[in-house]
DNA sequence: ATGCACCCTGTAGGAACTACAAGGTCAAGC
DNA sequence: GCTTGACCTTGTAGTTCCTACAGGGTGCAT
């Protein structure tokens, strides 16, 4: 399996595959004659968790830890369940932030009287405000 | 008003006022006689604006463009609204995303409480998908 | 005159890629 | 057998939005 078949049966560009090889996420595979990367089942399976972490919002560290932990059969969930519970609430921290920017904007947008920019109340809202 | 007064009066800091400098977004002000920037009012309302454009999410890029449009005090507010809109897409976007994270992570975590290492499924939960 | 807080320029770093440039390999078509 | 074009190789520099120095200058109080 050459780097491009790899890329695309995992929704990832053969730039990041790369990438991922060189920040040592991703074993460095055999060659072949003509130096191409040539991938195999593992390398299939280890990219497409790394990828599907990383959609899922883990940081490149946090899947490197949690890539350890799998591959060390003998350690506990413990440790695997305290990262995601880390992450849920990171995660519904930025939910909250989200909604209350969605709130935020949709007010912003529900006053625009599709007027001139002399009286878009866009543009009043995003003008000065006190800031402590 | 110096630039640690400006930056403090609109939450920002000093060496990020600076840069905004450096890509343009905020117009050179005048210097005193020992070199130091010399803020005034059109200052603070312009960065004030950048502020909170920034804070509800929209790019450099987009700041930019809003400031040039609410330059143009004649045009159709329109295009602000188009902006606006697209943005509160993306966002309700990202919204749904961290909502199915969110699901994601309580499962693996209900699942890992309760069980041993055997029984831990965080890494099936990020086993491979299928990519067209 | 001596601190100290603040200011100046310029450059490097950080996260996670992305985009070249300049060249090598390989299968297909004529 | 030779060309075309898609793919691969390496390396380096750019992206976004700042942040953090380093090495110096300014201004005010003591």
């Amino acid at each position: 399996m050459k780097i491009g078949e790899l890329a695309s049966a995992t929704g990832t560009r053969a730039e990041t595959v790369r990438y991922y090889e060189k920040i040592g996420l991703l074993a460095p595979p055999a060659r072949t004659s003509g130096n191409y990367r040539s991938y195999g089942g593992e390398h299939l399976a280890r990219l497409s968790f790394i990828r599907r972490a990383r959609d899922l919002g883990f940081t490149i560290e946090t899947v490197r830890e949690l890539l350890a932990l799998s591959d060390d059969r003998t350690r506990s969930c413990e440790a695997v369940d305290g990262i995601a519970r880390m992450h849920l609430a990171e995660v519904d921290r930025k939910i909250a932030d989200l909604m209350a920017l969605r709130g935020e904007l949709g007010r912003v947008i529900d006053t625009c009287s599709h007027g001139t920019v002399a009286d878009c109340k866009i543009i009043e809202a995003l003008a000065p405000h006190s800031h402590g």
